[in-house]
DNA sequence: TGCAACAAATTAACATGTTAAATATACTCG
DNA sequence: CGAGTATATTTAACATGTTAATTTGTTGCA
C-alpha cells in the first residue's frame, strides 16, 4: 500500500512529494542551453560581443530598418533588456537609429558599415561552431529536437508561438 | 553551380550568410524554456518566489544540510547567484546555515521549520501545472524531449553533462 | 614545520531578465 | 475638435547571469 493511499492514516499530514528536480523540463532546457551556449560564448567574447548584443546584430543583418518591437520579438528579447543593447550597440557605432516616418514614437535600427563588418567577422566562426554541434549531435537528432522544441512551445503558447516570425526570417 | 563553389569569381567579396537565426539552437531552447516558465513563473511570484529561489527550496527539500557547491551543482545555479539568493532567503528565514564541522571554507544550508512549510505549500501547485503541461503536449513526446536534451547535453559536455548528479537527485 | 598549490565561498563590476510605471505619440469616437 | 484609449519606447527597481578578483581555509610535500 503506498503512502499516498493511506486514507484512514492519523492526522499526521503526508509527506510532500515533489517529482525529483531532474524532471523539471525548464531546467534540463537550461541545462542544453548551457551547454550549446558554452561553445559559442568565449568565440563572442573574443570578439567583444555577448550573446545577446549577437543576437541583435543577426537580426540586423537580415532586417534592415526594422523597429524597435519587431527586433525585440525577432532576437527574443524583452524591451527594456533591447533598450539598453541597443543603446550599447550605438554609443559603439555598431548599430545607428532613424526616425520613422509617420509614426514618431517608433525609432528604425540598422547596422553601421562597422556593424556589418562585425557579422561578417563573427558570422563563420558562429557557423563553424554549429556544423560541430550539428557533427557531434548528429544532424538527424537535431532536426528532431528542433521540430519537438516547436512544437512544445507551439502546444503551450497557442497556435502561432509568441515571439515567432512568418517567413524565412528575412525582412 | 552555387556560389560557394565559384573558386574563380571575381575578388569582389562573396556575401556572407548565416543560417536564419530561427535556427539558432541556444534561441529555440530559450522559447521552449520560456513557454514553460511563463506558466510557472506567476505561480511562483503568487508564493513570492522566483525560480531560482524556487530551485534551491526544492533541492534543500531532498537534499538537507547540503554544502553550497553542492548545491550550485544540483540547483545549476552559478556561485555568485547563489550566495546572493542564499542571503535573501536566510533574510526571510526561509533557509538556515551550519557550519561544517571538519572545514571552515564550506557553509551547509537547510530549510528551516518555515521553508519546509513553504515547500509544502508550493510543490502542489507547481505538480498541477506540471501535469497540465505534460497533458497539453503528450506524456509521449515529453518523455522523448527530455531523453533528447539529457543525450544533447552529455554529447556537448563530456561522457557527464556538468551539473549533473547521480543518482536519483535524493542526498 | 612551512610554504606553495588548491579549494570554497564571497565580492566586485557590468550586462541582462523581469515587472511596473512613466513618457510620448497615435488613434477613435462622440 | 477633444477626451479617452491604445501603442511604442524608455525608465526604474530589483534579481540573476557572467567573469574576474579576493578572502579564507585546506592539503600536499619538500
Amino acid at each position: 500500500m503506498s503512502a499516498a493511499s493511506r486514507r484512514s492514516a492519523p492526522p499526521r499530514r503526508a509527506p510532500v512529494v515533489l517529482r525529483d528536480i531532474e524532471l523539471s523540463l525548464p531546467l534540463q532546457l537550461l541545462k542544453a542551453r548551457e551547454a550549446a551556449m558554452a561553445r559559442f560564448r568565449p568565440m563572442l567574447r573574443h570578439h567583444g560581443l555577448t550573446e545577446q548584443q549577437w543576437r541583435v546584430i543577426r537580426v540586423l543583418a537580415a532586417c534592415p530598418r526594422i523597429d524597435a518591437s519587431d527586433l525585440a520579438r525577432r532576437s527574443f528579447l524583452l524591451a527594456p533588456s533591447l533598450t539598453r543593447i541597443l543603446q550599447e550597440c550605438e554609443r559603439r557605432q555598431m548599430v545607428s537609429r532613424t526616425a520613422h516616418d509617420s509614426d514618431q514614437r517608433r525609432a528604425l535600427f540598422a547596422l553601421t558599415a562597422a556593424g556589418k563588418r562585425l557579422f561578417a567577422t563573427v558570422a563563420p566562426d558562429s557557423e563553424r561552431l554549429y556544423e560541430s554541434i550539428s557533427a557531434e549531435f548528429g544532424k538527424r537528432k537535431l532536426a528532431t529536437l528542433y521540430s519537438l522544441l516547436a512544437e512544445f512551445a507551439t502546444a503551450l503558447t497557442g497556435a502561432v508561438a509568441v515571439g515567432d516570425v512568418k517567413g524565412d526570417g528575412r525582412c
